[in-house]
This record gives structure tokens, sequence and C-alpha cells, in this order.
DNA sequence: TTGTCGGCAGACAACGTTGTCAGGCGCCTT
DNA sequence: AAGGCGCCTGACAACGTTGTCTGCCGACAA
């Protein structure tokens, strides 16, 4: 196995100097034409490669890199951030370090740090933790810092995410004013900012709809579309079962769904989610959601990334995307 | 905005030697407890983070980065793959480079070139090219490659894939064994080794089962749920529309299903799709699927590659791993 | 002819880190 | 007391690159 060549190697088959290769590399002007040639003609004989690592320590300025930290790579939303992040940054040549955190806090500080080391130039964030004031000293130094869909909390830092709290509001209005009053709601760990919200919304709703709430109708902690279904099959069997089920997360939705079909409840008990997720329009009955504009998202939040690491100076910006109720039929069921 | 503490100012503080430094950070013996602890409280004061890119550089050893290159991060498919090789990884404490490629073969150039650049030590590619020789002079100076998904061609490197042929042939035997003779086909683009091979499989199929190939059932070349659908509405406008439809994709299964749908004809026409997908077994009927352990493919693929990478020689290894077919319903409808 | 100027090329130091080596100090042995 | 050994510590060079500066050469003007 042979190693890479270096300017060095190049320098010295085409008999000039380290530094005129160099030029030649980056495209300085100040090198003849026929010394240039020859530099060429070297640079390929050799199959140089740039080392970019050498090159950003000497220059000290942007890495083109930066760091995306999701909740998990493989849940839709997640992906589909990361993908609308990935196509902004392309065009102007980012590279990016994608990672799951899983709600795990630990190991966003772990990965944080190692992605600092590796000298990232900014860092879009889907926040495990609840207080991002850890990054305060990394801003100070320069990193360039995004949270997407949760809010920030202790750092100053630009922000994008949805109304979490008035979507869930809607969605729970919405089954109200179809005239139910026996709502359960399916939400994840109270510990991430976004369900808490979509819970405190929950409860506005119950509260200015005059509906006691009931926590026999309230499944919280669900961590997965199974542990959803199990919860909403306990509920079905309850004395007085829910007429109708809001649930604050797609995966949890899916679950829901799942649920009420394997009781064969699908057309009698009213489900909306938030969030949309594919073949949403294609059960049946379709499901009714709480959409938010992911892909507009991600873009935002990304391009936000690279503005601010291109310089633009001013206090955190924070932008609070709209989300839309999806009646599809799933919502629109009355009670009986 | 000040700029990163270095070891050279750690030192300063600590009133030691800027080597002294180094071995504390690294934890290397030699260096007396007391000294060890002043030099600590100076790291501390100062916020010292490592600077890996330097380290790496001179230690001229792995980075613990490498790059996956997938067809789209967005899609669930690769999502799968990019979500289990980061679980892998991240034991190691390698982190990933993550882009989508899109099938464009100058983007998977690209982007190969940029992460040599930074020193990467592997390289995880589903490829959009159909011709990996461009890399073998990488693969010489030290790069590990494992290809995913589709047969490595002009390069010694490992692979790890399914039997995409005979995944094809015995969904349609499946489908040719309930009866049907009028089987449509629905493909990407055919340069896609994966759609070209699924492609062979249903031709071997038909031959086998003595059903001529009508030219009128294939639709190639479609790279969306959308088109799909079109294509599937089309067919079923035909004088002797197909009574079997067999999808080479999940996202043109998905396109597919809905087209029948749509029709009235979901419950009439067969449909067998190969990819499994988030609520194939939630629709009505539920969908019959050729299914491939895709998290194991993706495990596979990142512990392949790191075991290259940590030194493991010997000849490019090819896993290939098995399909099954999930009835669920919709593969089992008889023709009319 | 001399002085100057522009264009080109290379020597050198530096980015932040670590491997190598040499030196100093205290303690033990003879 | 002299020698030797082990433990710490630091000076130095190097990884591959680039910014700065100096110097060379030929051409042109005075």
């Amino acid at each position: 196995m042979r190693s890479r060549s270096t300017m060095r190697d190049v320098a010295a088959l085409a008999q000039v100097s380290l530094k005129t290769v160099s030029r030649v590399v980056n495209n300085e002007p100040g090198v003849s034409p026929a010394l240039a040639g020859q530099v060429r003609t070297a640079l390929e004989q050799l199959d140089y490669r740039h080392n970019l690592a050498a090159s950003n320590l000497r220059r000290g300025q942007h890495t083109l890199s930066i760091g995306v930290l999701l909740q998990d790579v493989a849940n839709s939303f997640s992906a589909a951030i990361l993908r609308a992040v990935e196509d902004v940054s392309r065009i102007r040549g980012v590279v990016v370090f994608a990672a799951s955190l899983d709600e795990e806090e630990e190991r966003e500080r772990q990965l944080v740090s190692n992605l600092i080391s590796r000298q990232i130039d900014g860092l879009l964030l889907m926040p495990a933790t609840s207080d991002h004031s850890y990054l305060s000293h990394e801003v100070r130094t320069g990193l360039s810092v995004v949270v997407v869909d949760r809010q920030v909390i202790g750092l100053r830092a630009d922000c994008v995410r949805v109304d979490n709290r008035s979507g869930a509001r809607v969605a729970v209005e919405h089954l109200l004013s179809h005239g139910h009053r026996r709502i359960a709601f399916l939400s994840d760990l109270p510990s991430i900012e976004t369900a808490a919200s979509r819970q405190a919304g929950y409860l506005d709703a119950l509260r200015s709809g005059g509906v006691k709430v009931d926590p026999d109708y309230l499944a919280v902690g669900l961590r997965g579309a199974d542990v959803a279904t199990d919860a909403v099959r306990s509920m079905l069997g309850l004395e007085q079962p829910p007429t109708a089920v809001f649930s604050g997360r797609n995966e949890l939705t899916m679950g829901a769904a799942r649920a009420l079909r394997q009781a064969g409840l699908a057309r009698s008990v009213a489900l909306v989610g938030f969030d949309d997720f594919t073949l949403a329009d294609s059960l049946e009955p379709a499901v009714t959601v709480i959409q938010q504009d992911v892909d507009a998202e991600g873009r935002l939040a990304g391009q936000m990334l690279l503005e601010r690491i291109a310089g633009r100076e001013g206090p955190p910006r924070e932008i609070v995307l709209p989300t839309t109720l999806v009646p599809r039929g799933s919502g629109e069921i009355p009670p009986p």
C-alpha cells in the first residue's frame, strides 16, 4: 500500500518548489503557463490528492463542514430535515456529519465535543438536552449554531420550529367541534420540548372547551409505534373508552391507527395525529393530521446556519412556521 | 469572538512545556500527579478543545471518520442503512459524513474526491456509477471501500447486497402461481444495477412460466411514486389491462397502490412490491412484498468497513443476503 | 549604461499537534 | 563518595499546507 503523494513529491517530480505546486493547485496567479503545465503533469502522474486537513490547519479559515445532530436519521421527519440541509449545503460545497441522538443527552454532548474537535464550522441541532447553555462557549469561539424543531434554552442561537402548542390546540379543537368529549392523548417523553408543548396545547383546548382532563386518557412517555398500539388498546378496554385519539407524533399515530384497525374501530373512533407521514392519505380511513412543512424547516435552518457561518451578525432569529390541519377522514368521525 | 485556546496557551498558563500538556491531554504516562493537576486546571480554565485535525496530521493515523454515500438519505431504505452504519460506527468513535447521490454519477465522483481530501478512513457506497474502477487508486493508497445494495464493478472491494434477480423471480412466480399471465413491471432507471437485476428476474420468471413478454406491461425509468401512479393508471386503460403488477422499488409500489385504489381496483388487481415499507401491512388490502433485512445489510456493511479499516487483509468478500416473500393479501388476489 | 519595475520563483515560518531524544534530578547500590 | 538507574520534563523536528518576504531575471525608460 503506497502512501498518498504530497506537494513535496509533486514538486520534486516537476523540478519546482513546493510553493509553486501550491500555487498551481490553488489556481493562484503568478505561475508561468509553462511551469504550470509541468506541475499539472506531475500532479496527474502522482495522482495527487489535496489534503484539506493540512490546508485548513494552515489557513485557519472555514473547514466547509457542519454537524447535523437529529433525533434519529432513520425517522422520516429527521431524514427529511437532513436531506434539506444537505441540499442547501451542497451548493456551497459544505459537507455534513450526520448523527442520531435518540433523545440521549450524554450522546449529544459527546458528539458535539467530537465534532468541535474536528473543527466544524456550524452545528444544526435537534436537541436532546433541555439546556443548551453548555454551547455558549463554543459559540463565543466561533461555532455557529441553529436549533431546529425545538426551542433554544439558555443560548443565543437561531431557531426554526413550528408552533406546537397552537397546532395541538387546533387538532383537539377540531375533535371537540365534532362533538368529542372523551379525547385521548398519546405523547412521547415529556422531557422533549416538542412533546411537552403539544401536551400543553391539548390541555389548553380541553380547558377552553370546558372538558375535564381525565388522566386515564393520557398516555405519555411512549417511545415507539408498538407502545402506542398497546396504550390505545388498553384505553379501548376502559369502561368509558375515548371516542377520539390525538396522537403527538407520527410514529405514535401509526401505532394508534393499528390499534384502532385491529379493534375494528378505525371507522368509529376519531384520530388526529401531529406530523404528517407517508401513506397517511392511503389508510382506511385516511388519517387527519397536523402538517408541518418539514422541507422548508430544514432548508431554512440550513440557510440560516450557512449565513451565520458566512458572517452574518445580529441577534438570534427565531422562525416559527405555521402548521396546517389536513382533514382526511379519520379526524371527522363523530362520537357514537 | 475569541479564538480557541491551544496547547501552547495552556502550557503558558500552567507554566509547563507544551509537550507536557499534550501528555496530559492524551493520558500518556510520565507526568507527575502534581503537574498533571496543574495542567488540568489550566485546561479547564481556558476551555481547551483538542484539535483533531492537527493531531491526525501529525499522527498520520486514522481520522475515525467515514463517508456514507447513499441514493437519498430521505428515502427510508437509505435512511435505514445510514442509521445502521451510524450505530456500528459510534461504538468505535467513528463519525459519519452522509450524503445523497440521487443517481448522479458526477455527484458521486465529486463527493468522493471531497471526502478523500478530508482524509476519511473509509467509504460506504451505494453507487450511482456503474464502473467503480476510478476508486482503485484510492484503495491502493489506503481507503477502505464497501459497496452496499449494488454490485461492485471493476474494483476489488467488499460488497453487501441481496439477490435481486432471484427475489424478483420469486415475486413474479408467486403471481404466476396464482394464475396471472398479464403481469406488469414497474422499474427505476435501467442504469441502476438493482433495477436491471430485478427486471432480469421478472423476465426469467415469465420465460420459464411460458408467458410472452408484452412491452405494454413494462414501465421503466420511473423516478418516483407519482410517475408510477401515472404509469399504472395508463396501463389500466389498455384494452387488455394487466391483472397483476410487480413493482421494483418501495416508492413505486406506493405509487402503484395509489393508482389501483383510485381506480377502485385495489381488491381485483394483484400487487407485489420489491422492498418492504412502513404501513405496507396497514393498507387495504395489505401489500405483499419481497422483504430484505435492511438493518442487517447496513450493519454488516458497516462492520466490514470498520474491519477493513482496522486492518483486515484478504480478498474482497461479497455477502449476498436472502430476500423473503411476505404474503399479505395484495399479492394473492387471483385474476378475474 | 544604469536604474527601476513587474513578473515569476523559491526560502522560510507558521498552523496545532505528537514522536523522539536528551537532560536533570533524586535515589539506590557498591 | 562515585556511579548508575529510573522517573520526569522539555527542546526540537515533523505532519502537509499556505502567507510573507526576498531575490532573480529580463525589459524598459532615462
